[in-house]
DNA sequence: CTGTCCATGTAAGGCGTTACATGATTGT
DNA sequence: ACAATCATGTAACGCCTTACATGGACAG
C-alpha cells in the first residue's frame, strides 16, 4: 500500500499534522499519488496502531486536539524496505481512451470536440508542469542533499515527458482525423528510438 | 462510470456472454481499462436492470444457464451520449514514482536495481505492444470501417508512445544516477517540441 | 487422469471518494 | 461582516480485487 509509505516518506523529513501532510501531498506527489484528507487521517491512525509512527497530542481548549505525527525507527525500516523492493505498477484507467477506442460510433463533428478538449487540458497541464519544473530547478540549494532533490525532481520530469508524448500523440491524431488519414504508423521508421 | 460504457461499446459490435466479454477486454482495452470477471458479471446485471441491455438465457441442463447479452436502443443512445461528452481523467497512481520521489533514502546500490527492474519491465511491455501494433496494422481489412479500426488502433499507438517516453526517461535517469549527474534538464533546449 | 477451457456466479475486504460536522483565527 | 484558512474527524457509498465454488467438455 503506497499511501502508507508515501506518508512515511514525508514523516521521514519532519513531523507533520494530517492537515500539513495533505498540503505536502498536493504540492509534490499529487500527480502520481493523490491523497485526500479523510484517507490521510485514517491511514495515520493505522500507522499509529502499527507502531510505525507516534503521535504527539497538542491540546487546544475548545477545539479538537491537534496531533503531530513522527516516524518511529520501525517506520523508517518499513519505508526503506518498501523503497528498495520493486512493486507491480498500479493499473491505469483512462476514460478518454475508452472514448477513442469506440469513437467509430461518432461523426467527426462529435469526436473532434472531445479530442480538442483533451488536447487543451493537456496543454494547460503541461504549461503548469513546465513552470513548476523551472521554478524548482532554478533555485539550487547548496544545503540540501543534491541527490535527493534530483530524485524528487525526476518524478516531475517524468510528468513532463509523458505529458509531452500524450500531447504530441493527441495533436497528431486530430490532424489525421481531420485529414481522413487512417493509415497506421510505420514503426520501423525514425520514430522508434530503440536500437 | 466507464466500465459500463466499455461493455456497451463491445455489445455495440455483437452480443456477448460475460465470459467472452472478459476475453474481449483482455485482448483490446485492458491496458487502459482492465476489468475483472466478477466486475463484468455484476455490471452486466446492472445494465440489465437499467434496460440498457437485454439477456437471452440459454439453458444448459446440470450447469448454470448461459446468458448472452444484447445492447438495446437505449443502450446505444447512452453509449453515444457518453462517448461524445468529455470526461475528467481518472487520476493515476504510480508506486514506482513514489519510490523515486523518496529515493534519497537509498544508496545507489539499493536504488539502481529498482530502476533497472522497471526499465526491463518497460522494455518487455514495449516489445509486446510493438509486435501487437504491427500485427494489427499489417492486416488491412477492406470490409471493415477503416475509420473505426484506425481509432481503435490509435489507443495502442498511445500505449506505444507513452511507453517509449517512459522507457527513455528511465534509461536516462539510470545513466544520470550512475554518473552522479544531478543537474536538472534545460527545458528551453531542443527537447521541448512546443512552439 | 490431470489439467485447461468454458461459463457462471458469491462473499468479503480494501482503498478511495463525497459529503457532512465542528469551531477558532486570520484576511479583505 | 464574510470568506478563507487552520485542523480535526465520521459516515456512507462505490468500485475493484481476491478468493472461493460449481461442473461439464476436451486435450495430452
Amino acid at each position: 500500500m503506497s499511501l502508507k509509505h508515501a506518508i512515511l516518506g514525508f514523516l521521514s523529513f519532519s513531523p507533520f499534522t494530517g492537515y500539513d501532510l495533505k498540503k505536502a501531498f498536493d504540492q509534490s506527489v499529487a500527480h502520481f499519488w493523490p491523497a485526500n484528507q479523510s484517507q490521510i487521517y485514517r491511514t495515520l491512525a493505522e500507522l499509529d496502531t502499527e507502531g510505525l509512527v507516534t503521535k504527539e497530542v497538542i491540546a487546544r481548549e475548545e477545539r479538537l486536539d491537534m496531533k503531530r505525527y513522527q516516524i518511529t525507527e520501525g517506520g523508517r525500516q518499513a519505508l526503506r524496505q518498501w523503497l528498495s523492493t520493486p512493486h507491480p505498477p498500479a493499473d491505469t484507467r483512462e476514460p478518454f481512451l475508452v472514448q477513442v477506442y469506440f469513437g467509430g460510433h461518432l461523426t467527426d463533428a462529435e469526436l473532434l470536440p472531445v479530442l480538442q478538449h483533451n488536447l487543451q487540458a493537456a496543454e494547460e497541464q503541461l504549461a503548469g508542469f513546465t513552470a513548476l519544473y523551472q521554478s524548482q530547478a532554478g533555485r539550487p540549494n547548496p544545503l540540501a542533499d543534491q541527490r535527493a532533490v534530483f530524485l524528487a525532481l525526476l518524478t516531475l520530469e517524468y510528468g513532463l515527458t509523458s505529458l509531452r508524448a500524450y500531447r504530441d500523440w493527441l495533436a497528431a491524431a486530430i490532424t489525421r482525423v481531420q485529414a481522413h488519414d487512417y493509415r497506421p504508423l510505420d514503426l520501423t521508421g525514425p520514430v522508434n528510438g530503440h536500437r
